[in-house]
DNA sequence: TTGTATCCTACTAATCCGATAGGATAATAT
DNA sequence: ATATTATCCTATCGGATTAGTAGGATACAA
């Protein structure tokens, strides 16, 4: 089990985002160097959270990326969602038949895992990851005032 | 994020194993045949839950596999590492230098649900499992009956 | 009109994964 | 003893997915 870099790079960029919507929003070029990320795939990075209406680029093009909505409504699950469609562990989850055999305890086991994650994914918002963000870079200050 | 073959497989046989320790043991070709997995296919499988020290194939080939082991002191994370290793959905997990950027946010998020996945399955004992396995058996026996 | 940033589509190289194949080994049945 | 059967072990293959690149079109601004 493993993340795909698009999700991982994805919420990088839209926490970036989220952090800058207030002021003059971000240009992509600007967060594919802080993110060490290539421009070039963040092309299509960028183009995912689009079309999930999670950002948008009002404006003209100096003017640079901004969320779309509060990020206290915006979930990291919906930010998964724009990357993988959705979350399922196993194929058979919505049917009660199981590979062929009948529905067996390993099938719901999974399934509680499945929702397991989702809630998780759920229960944390852009802006709970926006405030952790910045107190990670109030902390990174402090540390390199008092070296 | 989708949980390959051979630990869901896995979990299937050993659950199957778990509930037929007591008697003779199960052989591997029943196994194949009850679970619908290629008999071939099982050989590794067997072989992994093999050398994880799970199952044993105890006084002759004749007498099938048990568990090796209390059920109850087997948790579904013991099962899930016997095919994957570890449990690690973003390669950046143990450094707090994460893509050659600072540690972030995400990457505690990510760190985070990890952590949760990992309790969960190690919430799930064997037992629970052989438990919830034999009372869907019984629901099955009941309704055909009833028909 | 030149430069720059985004937009859009196609492609490639690499990796991983599910599954098969073939044969060695060992125990058992006849 | 010999044939049979089940497990054991290694190699391989085809397919799917994925991370990342390439190239050019569009649109806007200096």
């Amino acid at each position: 089990m493993k993340l795909n870099t698009k999700t991982r790079y994805g919420l990088r960029a839209i926490i970036e985002i989220a952090m800058n919507s207030s002021e003059h929003g971000v240009l992509q070029k600007d967060i594919a160097k802080t993110q060490n990320i290539s421009n070039k795939y963040l092309d299509q990075i960028i183009a995912e959270l689009k079309s999930a209406d999670l950002i948008v680029n009002t404006g003209g093009k100096k003017s640079g990326y901004r969320l779309n909505g509060d990020p206290k409504k915006i979930t990291a699950y919906t930010i998964f969602k724009a990357f993988n469609s959705s979350l399922q562990l196993i194929d058979c989850m919505s049917s009660n038949e199981c590979c062929k055999t009948k529905m067996c305890a390993a099938q719901s086991f999974w399934c509680g895992l499945n929702d397991h994650i989702v809630s998780y994914l759920q229960s944390k918002t852009l802006y709970d990851l926006v405030q952790e963000q910045s107190k990670i870079q109030k902390n990174n200050d402090l540390v390199m005032f008092y070296i």
